[in-house]
DNA sequence: ATTAAAGTTAAAGTTAACTTTAACAATTGG
DNA sequence: CCAATTGTTAAAGTTAACTTTAACTTTAAT
C-alpha cells in the first residue's frame, strides 16, 4: 500500500525533474519552435504552462517529441502518429479509443518489419547504382587520359 | 569484339521484353497514372513513346519506379531521389554529375544504417506504448465488471 | 466505321506540414 | 525599472506532392 508519506518521498525528485522552454526543446531536437507549436495544435503534445501562460516541456514531453520525429522519418503522417500514440499518456481515454490505438499499433509492427526488409532492398539498389556509376566514372577518366588536349 | 551478328542474336529477346501502358504500370504499383506522369515531369523517369505518342514502360522503367517508391517510403523527397539515381541510366552524364551522385549515395548508406537503428527504437517505443495501453485497457475492463449496471 | 476506353497536355486545385507575420505579453539581465 | 529577448495567438503564406479538369487524340473492340 502506498501511503501519503511514500508519495511525499518522491516529491523532491519530481520537482527537480528537468524541464525545457519551447526554444530550448526546439534547439535540442533541431526543429523550430513553430513546428512544436504546430504539433500541439494537431494534438500530438500537450505541455504544461507557467502561470504566465508559457509552455513548459517535461522530459516525458521530450520523449514524445522524439517519437513523433522518429515516426515522421519513416514516412508516417502526423495523423498516423497521432493514432499510434493515441492518448497513451492520458488516463482519461476510453476503452474504445485505447483498443483502436492498440489495433493501429499492431498493424504498425508489421509495417516496421516490412520497412526493415525494404531498407535492405533499398541498400542493395543503391549499391548496384553506385557500382554502375563507378564503372562509368572510371571509363570516362580513361577516355580523358587518351585525349587530354582539348584546351591545351 | 562484338559483331553486328552477335548483337542481332539478342534482338528477339529485346523485342519480347515485357512493356506496360501507363495504367498497367500504375495498377501494378498501386498508384495513379497521374502520379507516374508527375514523376516524369520531375525528371525521375523517361519512358519511350509509341508512334501515337503514348507512353511505354519497360521493366527497367518499372524497376526505377519501384526504387522511387521505396525511397519515398523512407521519407526521401523526390528531389533527393532524383539526386540519388542521378542519371545512373543515362550514358550521357558527365564525370562531375556522376561523382556528385556517387557522393550523394555514399551519404545515403549512412542514413540507411541510421534508419535501421531507428526502426528498432521505434519498434521498442511502440512496444512500450502498447504495453501501457493494454494494462490500461484491462484496468478499465475490471472496473466495468464491478459496476456493469449503468444502463441496466 | 464507330464508339468506348484509355491516353495526352497544360493549368488549376488540393492537402499536409510547416513557416512567417503581426500585434501583443512575459521573462531576464543590467 | 526598463529594454532586450523570448514567448503567445490567430491568420495568412509557402512548398512538395499530388489530383482534378478540360479539351483533345489514340487505341481497342464490335
Amino acid at each position: 500500500m502506498k501511503s501519503a508519506q511514500s508519495r511525499q518521498n518522491t516529491r523532491e525528485a519530481l520537482e527537480k525533474a528537468k524541464t525545457y522552454t519551447i526554444s530550448q526543446l526546439a534547439a535540442l531536437l533541431e526543429i523550430s519552435p513553430s513546428t512544436i507549436r504546430f504539433y500541439e495544435e494537431k494534438g500530438l503534445i500537450s505541455p504544461e504552462r507557467t502561470k504566465g501562460n508559457q509552455r513548459v516541456y517535461s522530459s516525458r514531453n521530450k520523449a514524445r517529441m522524439k517519437l513523433i520525429l522518429r515516426g515522421k522519418r519513416f514516412g508516417f503522417s502526423l495523423d498516423e502518429i497521432a493514432e499510434m500514440i493515441g492518448l497513451a499518456d492520458e488516463p482519461k481515454s476510453e476503452l474504445a479509443q485505447i483498443e483502436k490505438s492498440l489495433a493501429y499499433i499492431k498493424g504498425k509492427f508489421d509495417q516496421i518489419a516490412q520497412s526493415k526488409k525494404e531498407l535492405d532492398i533499398l541498400e542493395q539498389d543503391l549499391l548496384v547504382i553506385s557500382k554502375k556509376l563507378e564503372k562509368r566514372a572510371s571509363e570516362l577518366k580513361k577516355a580523358q587520359n587518351k585525349k587530354p588536349a582539348t584546351s591545351g
